[in-house]
Formats: structure tokens, C-alpha cells, sequence
DNA sequence: CTGCCGCGTCAAGATCGCGTCAAGACGGGT
DNA sequence: ACCCGTCTTGACGCGATCTTGACGCGGCAG
């Protein structure tokens, strides 16, 4: 999922493009100054940056300098200034596009989506390990000791749900709700054929588990440790 | 050097912008309508084109996407038309930038930098193979066995997504957004007419694939590695 | 000791997704 | 206006996958 930072120091902005963009199926994440800005993307590298010049802290221009040292990623700039030597300078200064406020939702999530297209990421990987056994998400690539293993696609998506929290309970409530859509949440029924398949096909004794445990009552969870993709 | 293409029906815009991006350092190319401009295209190349969307011949938005069915080159749409429909059609439709006459001509000027920027940063020529198959895709140009494949501009279209991410796996939903547009995703059925015909024209064995690989339910993926272009 | 509930297992019928083919719609070029 | 290539849409068969039901086991509480 692309995944996208806001960053304003107007809440009402931040909120209705928030709105906007998870409606489109977006991931957002918001920031309503340039310290955090920075720091957001450090820690999650967003796959584009909406960026409002008027920041209380630091200057947006410093944001956006400081950003382009470290990162490739697409930045479109937000602002009320309409001078052109600010678009100028933002567009010069390593900018991908510049919409001026107020502006037209429409237009924006296109030159959004625009921007995107250009770099288009592609997802981070997501690959677990653990005796033997690797599991890369991303790529929906299997291995039990070197050799290849088919999962079905509703084998893979509990996979991914479990693989995102690795090491951690995931109630059976979470795990229904996710991977057969809300409105599931008491079928435990179907956790249990699907938890004995993937033991049978990945566990060394299916009987006594090692990977895929189970909670009583709780959940399951998949003991495997995040490993570099 | 930079060469720019300016496509206008306009003589004084035609004009004034040659005298810019010449001042600045550019080599110029003029085009009145949208046929000249496509013939100047497969001549020369440019490295970035400025569009006019009201040409006397052919609609803006078709040179447009003739353009995209060929080339990767960054296009920055100048138009009378602010429409906010408009511009988010043609950016979808590939366009890099929108710029709205009247305009200034040093906030142009700048987003012609950040165009050729990007580009010119960016990607180097695409170009993959394996197993006697060929697909240049900048030039669009197919090969099977040194024998040359026609492909339609859909078919590029899906190529060159494929061949972006090389040896992964790509979502459906990936490709029918990047390919048929943002508010397609579900319709897997396109995919399975366009994937079918490219392993008719460019497989050995059509039934039994070993280049455009199905991931059921998940996706595709085209086995074969990036070469120097 | 006994009944109940949640878990794991297995198997069978229903359903879904993929590949294939072909007919109609659309649009550009002449 | 017509022709051609391309794109969309529908139908069909087949194999894989999902759903569903039944059964046995073991822990726990009464």
C-alpha cells in the first residue's frame, strides 16, 4: 500500500486530506511540523510527502532541503504563497510539484498519484525466518530448508497478518476480521483448518508445533524474527 | 545539451518560449500541431516536451498519450484550460506537469528543470531478457529469437510494468492501476485477455510459461533480468 | 467421574480464479 | 463512409481453493 506523509500545521488541511486519501485507499500518516516531518520519515520512508511551506518550527524550504539530502522520495509542495519565486525556489530546490492554496482536492490527488507513478516504489519488503523456514511476504515466496513451498492466497494473507506482528498474539477476532473482511470474527472454525495447513506444509512436526502456536481461547502466533529483504 | 520540444499553435508563445529556454542554455525544437510533433519525436528525441492541449489536428490529450505508448520522456502540459477535470486527466494520462495560460514564465522555466531533473536522474534505458525474448522497453522495441514482435500500446503499457520490477511479483491490483487508471483494481479479467496474448507473441510454449509467470490470486511476475540498454 | 468446550484432523461438495476463444464496440486513417 | 487494428466484454471448461460438516481428543469444571 502507497503510503503517504502530511505534513501541515492546519489541522482542518491535515484532516480533510487525510479523509481524501485514505478514502482512496492511501496509508497516511500526518506531521504538523518539520521536526516530526523529518522524523516520520526516517522511521517509516513514506513513498511520498505533502508538504506545507508554513511550518511553525523550521522553515519548509529547510524541510524539504534536509529531506533531499537523505531521500529520493517525491515531495509535492502545499502552500499558500503564490509569488513565483517561491515556486521557483521550492521547485529548484528538489520540489516534484507545487499547488498553491487553496486548492482543488481533485488536483492534488492526481498530481499525488502522479508523483508516484514516476518513482513507484513498489512495497518494502517483508521476509521472516526462523528453523529453516523463511517466509517472504512481499514476494509470496516460501521455503522450508531450501525447498520451495505452494501457499494458496487466503494460506499467504493469514501468513501476512501473523508475519507483520511476528513474535506477538494475534487475537482470533484480529485474524478473522483481517483476512476474511469485518463482519467475520467468530468463525474460529476456519483458523483451524487453515493454522493445520500451513503446519502440515511448514512445520518439521506438524503434531507438535514450533512456529505457529496457538493461545488457548486467545490466538495464534508465529514465532520468526524479521529479517532483512 | 538539453533539447526541448515546444509543441503551440500559438506563434508568440512558440516564440517567447524559444527565446527563454534558448537564453537559458537549451536547444530548441518547435512543433505547430500535434503531427509535426510526434515526427519530431521519432526524429530526435527530445528530453522533454512542452504541450499545448488546444492543437489544430489532433486533440492534446491523444499526442499525448501516442507520445506515452512510445516514449518515457517527461511532458509538461501547457493550457488554456484550468479545469480542475482537465488537469487531472492529463495527468493521469501520463502527463508530468500541468501549467495553466497565462503563466509565468520563470514558474514554467522551473518546472521544466524539475522535470528534466527527475528523468534525467532517474531511470536509465529499460531493457530486459532471458531466454532468446528481448523487450526494450524505452524504445519499444520486441524481439523473439532476433525476430521482431509487434506489441500494442496496452501491451507495452503492461510490459513495462512488469519489466520495472523485474523478477517480482506484481499485484493485480498494481497493474490495472498503473495500466487502465486509479479506480480499476478489480477487474483481473483484462489481465488474463492482455497476458495471454503477450505469451501467445512472445513464448515459447505459450501453455506452459516460463517468462510471464501467474502467482494465482496474486499476481504476475516477468522472469528475466534488466541488460545494459 | 462425567459432560462440555475448544482445538486439530479429515474429507467432500460448492465455489472461485485462470486461461481460452470469439463477438461486438470503439477509434483513427483513408 | 468504410476499413482496420485494438480494446472490451461475455461465455465456458478445468483445476485449485475454500467452505462446511463430522469426529476424536484432551483439559477443565461441576
Amino acid at each position: 500500500m502507497t503510503f503517504v506523509l502530511v505534513v501541515d500545521d492546519d489541522p482542518a488541511i491535515v484532516r480533510t486530506l487525510g479523509i481524501n486519501l485514505r478514502a482512496r485507499g492511501y496509508d497516511v500518516e500526518t506531521a504538523a511540523d518539520g521536526r516530526s516531518a523529518l522524523q516520520v520519515v526516517e522511521e517509516r520512508l513514506p513513498d511520498v510527502v505533502i508538504l506545507d511551506l508554513g511550518l511553525p518550527d523550521l522553515d519548509g524550504l529547510s524541510v524539504l532541503q534536509r529531506l533531499r539530502e537523505r531521500h529520493a522520495l517525491p515531495v509535492v509542495i502545499l502552500s499558500a504563497r503564490h509569488q513565483t519565486d517561491d515556486k521557483v525556489e521550492a521547485l529548484d530546490s528538489g520540489a516534484d510539484d507545487y499547488v498553491t492554496k487553496p486548492f482543488e482536492m481533485e488536483e492534488l490527488m492526481a498530481r499525488v498519484r502522479a508523483a508516484v507513478r514516476r518513482t513507484s516504489a513498489g512495497e518494502p519488503p517483508l521476509v521472516v525466518e526462523a528453523e529453516g523456514v523463511v517466509l517472504d511476504v512481499t514476494e509470496r515466496h516460501a521455503e522450508r530448508d531450501g525447498a520451495p513451498v505452494r501457499l494458496t492466497p487466503t494460506e499467504w494473507h493469514l501468513v501476512e497478518v501473523l508475519a507483520r506482528r511476528a513474535g506477538h498474539l494475534v487475537s482470533q477476532q484480529d485474524l478473522l476480521r483481517e483476512v476474511w473482511g469485518p463482519g467475520y470474527g467468530r468463525e474460529s472454525h476456519y483458523l483451524r483448518v487453515y493454522l493445520a495447513q500451513l503446519r502440515r506444509k511448514l512445520e518439521a512436526d506438524p503434531a507438535n508445533p514450533t512456529l505457529f502456536l496457538t493461545d488457548p481461547g486467545q490466538g495464534y502466533r508465529l514465532v520468526a524474527q524479521r529479517s532483512a529483504g
